[in-house]
DNA sequence: GGACATGCTTGCATGCAGCAACTTGTTGCA
DNA sequence: TGCAACAAGTTGCTGCATGCAAGCATGTCC
């Protein structure tokens, strides 16, 4: 295969690339898992997605929200239901539309996420304490850079999800 | 914080990789939905997860996969269920323990899991189009080496996934 | 040969997500 | 102004996936 060069580049890099991802995207959800697993109190992650939004988005209403996850009103007004009842939000009245409501993200709904986002960057810099300044910097940059390129790509990769591994 | 060199570098560098990760987690379960809704008659994507552990590992018994995927046994017996209904694999007696019994993969299970590599490999291979050889290279090499230190990391990184972005 | 352990399957309960119906509020038009 | 159509969110219902506990078949040890 890789010595066969066709209009479409290096299939053999392609598919290190892919198995690296999927090697990577696997280890982050089973962190995920284990957390649940090991926090049974811990608010959903679908959920808590809603949070970091409203905290770096600022206020939303709940169809703002919904088109933001593509998810159902219904799904959202539960999950803002289980914010609010840990004083992680709060739904007010939205001023320009009554029936709408601005949910907003706590003080206490801030300080959630400004931890976790701290916990997060001290295992990652964990993790990259062995690489040289330069090499850290290269990861990020080409990271971001495929992000963007993998976000642009319209044909969105059905088969990244489940062709992953 | 960057002017601020600690024993644990770069904080800033840790930020702004966890933030890349975080975009790019979120994408791809974004393309995995995105597929799940298109193709409502796809197998889910942990069964399909089984699947390619049989593809790639060769022939195992339930509760071997129960502990790589680790879920409960009783989730395996039905997502199996669902791949043999499909024909994707074959539940045969495992000769040593007339118990247990070794799933195996069909032929069709295969064809079906390298017709989704090849789609994602397609995917990825259009996103890498504009990068220079050498970039691609070097993308895929950090990205290993940054899921090997992931993968050994100990803690791990509860915050990676709910502090997430 | 019988007691106990092991591997898988099935019954039951829980929790999440989506569709549909409903309530409340807004907009448009006669 | 008044009524009809529409929009935003919430709640009832259903389907689906998962985990625990019980059950069944087989294997192991004394």
């Amino acid at each position: 295969m890789s010595s066969q060069d066709g209009p479409d580049v290096d299939t053999d890099t392609a598919d290190a690339v892919g198995t690296q991802l999927i090697r990577l995207v696997r280890l982050i959800e089973r962190g995920q898992a284990q957390y649940q697993a090991d926090h049974p109190d811990a608010v959903e992650r679908a959920t808590y997605h809603l949070l970091v939004h409203l905290v770096k988005d600022g206020p939303r209403r709940a169809g703002a929200l919904a088109d933001a996850v593509h998810s159902d009103p219904s799904t959202i007004s539960r999950q803002i239901g289980h914010l609010v009842k840990l004083g992680y939000v709060e739904r007010t009245a939205d001023p320009e539309d009554r029936r709408a409501t601005l949910l907003v993200a706590t003080e206490e709904g801030r300080r959630i996420f400004e931890h976790n986002r701290r916990l997060r960057n001290e295992s990652i810099a964990g993790m990259l304490a062995n690489w040289t300044a330069e090499d850290r910097v290269v990861l990020c940059e080409l990271l971001g850079r495929f992000t963007d390129d993998f976000e642009s790509s319209k044909t969105l990769v059905a088969g990244t999800s489940n062709g992953a591994a």
